[in-house]
DNA sequence: CATCGCTTGTTAAAAATTTCACAAAAGAAC
DNA sequence: GTTCTTTTGTGAAATTTTTAACAAGCGATG
């Protein structure tokens, strides 16, 4: 098949498979039929194979996949098998938890530069990165070429730090302050919002309450 | 209409929604219509007084929707207008970031333990919240009428952590730990991922520039 | 080297979700 | 109190996404 639109639930569903597909790996499976990655992954083995498609054909007919194999054309699918230069903006408890998580530097994406407006905040050191003021955005941004802005402050104050990310040359934005934001169209722009699946877990229960 | 299946999407679009109003409130709306609600939460008019419609009938015709009424609404229907108890496993960076974090008291998920593993941490205080050996899940759960569990666990020790919450009579779970775990049917499972929502913006980014 | 079993890639059907379009109803204007 | 304007609630249409079904292809077996 390959491109075409490809509908967002697959990039969800696609980065789930690489989670699921690593720890195969590391359990030292070397082949994976759609039917057992479906299973891991609690989701229908034809959607696995048309997610796929998608973006080629990985996979050998009477086999199945190649897990090493398609970990790397799944990453590569998604432009994720190399690394991506990031900025953090607002230093709070978040910002401070995602700086100080691993995981970000092991899946390729390396935050460069911690950004605050707090004078109290600038020049702190958090896992060896200097928190610098929010007015050195365009310059630091530019002169370390970061693409991708983590956006971690309250919300009153994200505008702010996407219109200065923005005007700096960003070219993606990930945001979890609560609330919407606007950015131009051409920038890709995703929400993290945990309550989001509070509520559905909340709204969940409630109805199996009810249900009973 | 009311009632039958609601959308998944529906009810992450129902939270924006909430977000979007409890904004509109503080800067003085009292009235809000499909059209400008929708405007600012970056969707169709249509799909709001629809996802609107499966809970009941909230707005005046020819008028719109009292925002104050329409957010009381809305957080009935999700079943958010009261406390939620809620325990949390896993006392790393994360678990410590979100214990900190103010807004689970403000929508109602008022985290009441944090279990670890870890004797190093066990008896530690964490925002006048005593850390608590995991062996005690049960004893704890049921005492304080625990509802949903929120596991910060390393991925690994992910699974250990909802079998100990489930078996103990948690009724809904939230995991940010990577990879998939595994629950009985009847319990509110969801996951929350920043890579996720990072391989979004890198793939679009990648997309774009592939585009142009 | 033909046959068989298995699993993919893909086309077609089904289901779910979103958008459109408009009748119904509320309030304002006259 | 009738008409006009507005905006909801909803049934029907359009679109998107998921699932099912199966032909095509790979490797093993004899």
């Amino acid at each position: 098949m390959k491109s075409e639109h490809i509908p967002k639930a697959t990039i969800g569903r696609l980065t789930v498979y690489v989670e699921v597909l690593e720890r195969l790996k590391r359990e030292g499976s070397e082949v994976v039929s759609s039917e057992s990655l479906a299973e891991a992954c609690s989701v229908n083995p034809s959607q696995i194979r048309k997610d796929l498609a998608y973006f080629g054909e990985f996979g050998v007919r009477g086999v199945g996949y190649y897990v090493a194999k398609l970990i790397s054309a799944i990453k590569q699918s998604l432009g994720v098998d190399r690394k991506w230069n990031c900025a953090l903006v607002g230093v709070g408890n978040l910002g401070r938890a995602l700086l100080r998580h691993r995981d970000f530097q092991t899946k390729g994406f390396d935050i460069k530069v911690a950004f605050d407006c707090d004078p109290y905040k600038i020049g702190e050191t958090i896992e060896g990165l200097e928190v610098i003021c929010t007015r050195k955005t365009k310059e630091k941004i530019q002169e370390l070429n970061l693409e991708i802005g983590i956006i971690t402050t309250p919300p009153e104050r994200a505008q702010r730090a996407a219109n200065y990310l923005v005007e700096a040359g960003i070219k993606g934005l990930i945001c979890f302050a609560p609330g919407r934001i606007e950015v131009p169209e051409h920038i890709p722009l995703e929400y993290v919002d945990f309550f989001d699946h509070l509520f559905a877990v909340a709204f969940n229960i409630t109805l199996g309450q009810l249900g009973k």
